[in-house]
DNA sequence: TGTTGACCCTCCCATGATGGGAAGGTGCAG
DNA sequence: CTGCACCTTCCCATCATGGGAGGGTCAACA
């Protein structure tokens, strides 16, 4: 199987199965004589694995982490359920975060008529720094 | 005012300050004979809007647009809520996206005794794309 | 006056995960 | 045998930020 098809079948770019094997995420793929990327069902399981746990938000670090103990038949499901649990945590923390912004904004915005004269308290707010919330550090929203 | 003091009285790193000078986002400081960048006040207050239209989350190819609503007289309001509104729904979305990965994980992880034991249903999900949601993925014929 | 330590300058590099694209080789169908 | 779709490697870009090297400037203190 060629790496593209493997790409479709697992739902990971062809772009991004190269990468993982250059960071050693997957193990390097067989060769064929002309050089091609050969791929078996083993390798779509262990694609399709990352895939999944990229669309649940976890970082190539702790996916290397999460294939290690899918690997190891004696690992505890403490182990596992500890990283998922981090896990959630950092993303509930970002979403209050952004939450966090967007209601400040939009208290500002419910302040701004927007019927087209100058006056503006959200341009005002950033002028004076009379922003409703200003949480310590910058949240890095990205 | 040197550009150290100006990151402390402003709140962006010196290192952000002449980021922001190199692609435009602030005009280029006074320089004194020795090559030092110099501030005063009118650049302290343009940064100050930066780093709290920053702290709301803003990109800064917005910010650029709203620092040019800033000096602009005549503006309507109606332009700058348009963008705050543009970037309310879209820290709203990433908020929800985040908190949708983390209610499916809880989810999982829920079903996770966590008591030691091989089995763990979120490695299970992992593996053979049983996760409750994965919105925007294909559901991995296997 | 000389030294020292804290500042400043410009460059280059790294991040994380992904995509784009160029230059060149391979495989298959018509 | 030709053309097209695919594969290879390598380099570059993103976005906002930090780290650090190598070298100049400034102010305080002995």
């Amino acid at each position: 199987m060629n790496i593209g098809q493997a790409a479709q079948a697992s739902g990971v770019s062809a772009k991004m199965i190269r990468y993982y094997e250059s960071i050693g995420l997957v193990p390097p793929a067989g060769r064929r004589e002309s050089g091609y990327r050969d791929y078996g069902p083993v390798d779509l399981h262990r694609l399709g694995f990352i895939r999944r746990a990229r669309d649940l938000g976890f970082s190539i670090e702790r996916i290397r982490l999460l294939l290690e103990l899918w690997s190891d038949q004696d690992r505890s499901n403490a182990e596992v359920k500890a990283i998922a649990l981090t896990h959630i945590n950092e993303l509930e923390e970002r979403a209050r975060q952004l939450q966090e912004m967007a209601d400040s904004l939009r208290t500002l915005a419910a302040a701004c008529d927007g019927d087209g004269r100058p006056d503006c308290p959200i341009i005002e707010s950033l002028e004076i720094g009379g922003a409703p919330h200003c949480h310590g550090g910058r949240p890095t929203p990205h």
